[in-house]
DNA sequence: ATATCGATTATCT
DNA sequence: GATAATCGATATG
């Protein structure tokens, strides 16, 4: 753990098939609060571990926004296959995104992971992300914008597209520990430019590692 | 503080 | 051949 960890996460349990098994909106709006976990194969590697402080609902076939909205292709093939799988796509020729698949097989719909708050493993997440952690304020730039966070966390196509983000034994994962998410926002979706204006982004409200801040109204 | 711009490529039309 | 669920750098008020 680096030296400027913030908060603990508690012992953290995987969350079921179930909890991805429903409407984006209803994973959105839960996901909040919650832990991915990194843990490669490596006995004496400590795991990156953070919490979602923002993620995106995307609505599958009915919403023009999402990459599901003109049907299966292999690019978007694990966002129409069971829930709670991990959705990898390369974009702008440059970032990598990771979502999750939601509701059943057959049925497209995830959500986008778009910031995180750093719990554990900072130091390695500052060297793949090639930058310098000198105080506290600089954790932010860790993990606050979907590209950023997969940077962070070693998240590339190849490696992790389609991988079980309910098992541990994957690698990859989502748990929870006892943290209690408050101050729960929505705002419209960050740079997409069809249905912008629907109300599918989920944040904690007022906290410093979201990708960008929200004014009071 | 906000605005604009270039990077760089897998994927789909 | 055009596009893109971003980021970091640079410019300007």
């Amino acid at each position: 753990m680096g030296k400027f960890a913030q908060s603990k996460a508690g012992a953290i349990r995987p969350l079921d098939r179930a909890f991805f098994n429903r409407d984006p909106r209803r994973v959105a709006r839960e996901l909040l609060g919650k832990v991915l976990v990194r843990k490669d194969e490596r006995p004496t590697h400590a795991p990156l571990t953070a919490r979602f402080v923002e993620v995106e609902a995307y609505l599958g076939e009915n919403d023009p926004a999402a990459h599901s909205a003109a049907g299966r292709t292999l690019r978007n093939a694990v966002l129409f296959g069971p829930p709670g799988y991990a959705y990898v796509y390369f974009i702008y020729g440059v970032h990598y995104c990771l979502n999750v698949s939601c509701e059943p097989d057959g049925t497209a719909g995830g959500v986008l992971f778009r910031a995180l708050e750093p719990l554990t493993g900072t130091e390695e997440m500052a060297k793949a992300r090639g930058v310098e952690i000198h105080g506290p304020k600089d954790l932010v730039s860790l993990t606050n914008g979907p590209g950023k966070l997969c940077e962070a966390f070693g998240i590339t196509r190849a490696r992790d597209n389609g991988c079980d983000l309910t098992s541990p034994a994957s690698g990859l994962w989502i748990g929870e520990d006892d943290y209690h998410a408050r101050g729960i926002r929505t705002t419209s979706r960050i740079g997409i430019t069809k249905a912008a204006d629907m109300p599918l982004r989920y944040l904690l409200y007022g906290n410093p590692f979201v990708s960008r801040k929200v004014r009071p109204k």
